[in-house]
DNA sequence: ATTGCTTCCTGAGCGC
DNA sequence: TGCGCTCAGGAAGCAA
């Protein structure tokens, strides 16, 4: 399930690879997966590749903007020469020298959309702050967590709060943090804000340099697994370090793992 | 404005 | 071996 790190990872992975290469077409093979039509198309060649929260942007020489989020279960993976399709493959970005991005996808979440002009995408524009900014700091994340009565998990688990965290990071920073998952957003104190934050950077930025968490579906563009499964200390486990009994409790319909010992 | 529930989708895992 | 059930969950859409 790509949050945060695990998009980055795929960002930093296709940058090498594509930059400057002109796009031939994209196919589109599961109808739906795409928002518009590719045909006729002239994309021309990447010029940049960015991550904005969980989606991938890609913008190309001839103003055309592409944007990939990859729901749960999606993957792109670059290969230079294709024997088959792969498995659950629902689009292809095809470049003039037939190299190519599979966008893989299982469950089928994920989405491509293909903007030819400067349309602003919704999505994009009620995105919150991205969490190695600056600007996620105390005074932006106090104001929005003031007078909320939702717990803390669920709130930073909203897109247009913070940018890029899912299940398992939320686990994971709440978890370093101490504070409870369940706790009231509106009633955390100072110190506790702070600390979400700080821990927030932190993790995010390990993950990164693990390549990302691969607990189920998650590859890089090589088809590798990432490595920060092996570094986490709450999500799918049965004892929190301290020794104590890792509980599981449903939060708005997701399991949600914390020590009840450490996190107050 | 905020919150919480439903829906989309497929495959793995499990009990029988 | 296979059937039916549950679970995994990002985000849009909608209802309260």
């Amino acid at each position: 399930m790509p949050e945060l790190p695990e998009v980055q990872t795929i960002v930093n992975g296709l940058e090498p690879y594509i930059l400057q290469k002109e796009i031939d077409r994209i196919i589109e093979y599961r109808q739906g997966t795409i928002n518009t039509s590719c045909q006729g198309i002239a994309f021309g060649r990447v010029s940049s590749l960015d991550r904005r929260g969980k989606y991938i942007i890609i913008k190309t020489s001839k103003a055309v903007t592409i944007i990939i989020h990859l729901g749960m279960t999606g993957k792109l993976i670059y290969k230079k020469q294709v024997k088959k399709i792969s498995d659950h493959c629902r689009a292809v970005i095809v470049f003039t020298d037939q190299s190519r991005i599979f966008f893989d996808d299982v469950r089928t979440f994920g989405k491509i959309h293909i903007f030819t002009h400067n349309v602003t995408f919704k999505a994009l524009g009620k995105m919150g702050v991205e969490p190695f900014s600056d600007d996620f700091n105390y005074v932006y994340l106090s104001d929005k967590l003031k007078n909320r009565k939702a717990p803390i998990k669920n709130v930073l688990m909203n897109q247009s709060v913070v940018a890029g965290l899912g299940n398992i990071y939320v686990s994971e920073i709440l978890h370093r943090s101490h504070v409870d998952p369940r706790r009231i957003s509106g009633k955390l104190n100072k110190e506790e804000v702070g600390e979400i934050i700080t821990q927030t950077k932190i993790v995010l930025r390990e993950a990164i340099a693990h390549n990302g968490t691969s607990v189920s579906d998650f590859r890089r563009i090589e088809d590798k697994k990432g490595e920060f499964q092996n570094f986490l200390r709450v999500y799918q486990k049965d004892y929190c370090n301290c020794g104590t009994a890792i509980q599981r409790n449903k939060m708005a319909g997701r399991s949600t793992y914390f020590c009840p010992r450490c996190q107050k």
